[in-house]
DNA sequence: AGAACCTGTTCTATAACTAATACAAAATCA
DNA sequence: TGATTTTGTATTAGTTATAGAACAGGTTCT
């Protein structure tokens, strides 16, 4: 929740990205000079220049000495998107790499949040397993997942790294019925920045889920970390209802044919238009 | 995306923190003594003693002087839930008083982004709008919408700081049909720190949805930022379809009681458990 | 009661960041 | 061409963050 007092740079690094993806100055143009940022900032040349050194590897400006800086089209540059149903599936279906890590596998008392999600008996142990997902050999998930002892007795250690977790819970007989999602945003720790291979601080999209099998009972706790130039959530929604009950309701899932935000994109913009 | 290089404090802060929230030290148990925490993380005692304080703020820990830091349970202290679908309508429901604050309202030639994913003409306008909105006076949200002109002219600027902007659009006879929602997360920058009352470089859950009628035009770009501790996207899914074809589909939304995160986990443990 | 330990506070020295300036090389424009 | 402006690089001075140590006052345990 709270963050410290970022450094200048930190600072002006983010002010300027913040105006950039505003569109404040349209991709193309030139942005102020180092020396004017510095002044109307009130800031050295070198803090601006270190700001710009950030957005350069962003892939936000061009530098070009001599001449200036200028802004890039930055409206086709998103990673892979997943809707929020089966994500991997996806993946697997577009021919992307995916290889899963195994970190951790062991049982444990599960912290209390966990317990509760789980509807767990007080005492009863989980199974803990901590992943990392890659795509194209980049990490762009941490997965840790609780599952209840007797039902990750079922799988080996090895079934882990290879199989998604939900699969190798139905081949065990376990009927996934109901699921609760819950989507937030945090900084990435020391630990998990290593892991996942970003800076310490870095913004993180923070997902979990729990698990619920046609009785009720819970079968998975699941804490995720995805980073958000890598992956995003996406969903379609329609109106339904109507009057002061009209609301969003999401779409169910449809296969859809690109995965690609790009992709996506495209096909959007070549569509009809009014006239 | 890049963030740079954080300070000790910040760096020692979220690792403690990543600690604590997986469960490393459980609640209610004491945290090594700071001459402790210094020896083994290399860092002098004013360092560790920074970190400690901002987890104090964020309610993590108890300090007791001459006794030691215990970490607090962390289990019931969580935010506003909005589901995906009309989460405003909740907030009212529950009588939590909300408000917005209109920053910003004019008509301006879209960022390219916007143009593109609204379907516009080139050259064609849009009205600009700004708002902060707050729930108990404290901000947890930043919305910037676009709307195409021809649409924007049939509400007036008081009309936007009162009701819903798509109240006011399907006022107007814009039926808004379907939605592509995506959800992301990133760092606050200066500008929208200072709105949303947080650090620059806190994590901020960023959606941004695009609204087509029922003709497929665009009809409202909006682009928003959540606090974290103050709002979460949550959803419920059930698992449909049979053999390969199994997938998560997300629930219709349904009206629940509850929109406090901790009635719903009460209302949860108080439930059936496994004999 | 007394020893041992913990957090709260203050102080000074060192390391890291930032400001200010100067100059080189490339680009732009009159 | 030559004047001007731009980014790239380096140097030095000042400011801020961190290290290290000392002491006060509360807590815990023997």
């Amino acid at each position: 929740m709270v963050a410290f007092e970022p450094s200048k740079t930190q600072r002006i690094y983010l002010l300027l990205k913040e105006q950039i993806l505003k569109g404040v100055v349209p991709a193309g143009q030139r942005l102020p000079s180092e020396p004017q940022l510095a002044a109307s900032h009130r800031l050295s040349r070198v803090t601006i220049r270190r700001a710009l050194e950030g957005l350069e590897r962003d892939g936000l400006i061009r530098r070009q000495p001599g001449a200036g800086t200028f802004v890039l089209d930055n409206s086709t540059r998103k990673g892979v998107v997943g809707d929020l149903s089966n994500m991997l599936a996806h993946l697997i279906a577009m021919g992307r790499a995916t290889r899963a890590k195994l970190l951790a596998f062991n049982y444990i008392t599960p912290p209390a949040v966990v317990a509760e999600e789980l509807r767990l008996e007080p005492e009863e142990r989980v199974q803990l397993s901590v992943r990392v997902r890659y795509i194209d050999d980049t990490p762009f998930s941490h997965l840790t997942t609780y599952v209840p002892e007797r039902i990750g007795v079922t799988y080996s250690e090895a079934d882990l790294s290879s199989t998604p977790l939900l699969t190798l819970l139905e081949r065990s007989g376990v009927v996934a019925d109901k699921a609760n999602q819950n989507i937030s945003a945090t900084l990435a720790g020391p630990e998990i920045a290593e892991m996942l291979q970003v800076e310490v601080g870095s913004p993180l999209i923070a997902m979990t889920r729990v698990v619920y099998d046609d009785e009720g009972v819970g079968v998975e706790y699941l804490s995720a970390l995805y980073r958000p130039d890598l992956h995003t959530f996406q969903m379609e929604m329609t109106r339904t209802g109507t009057g002061p009950d009209r609301r969003w309701s999401p779409v169910s899932s449809v296969t859809r044919s690109g995965t690609e935000i790009s992709a996506v994109n495209r096909r959007k913009s070549s569509g009809r238009r009014r006239p």
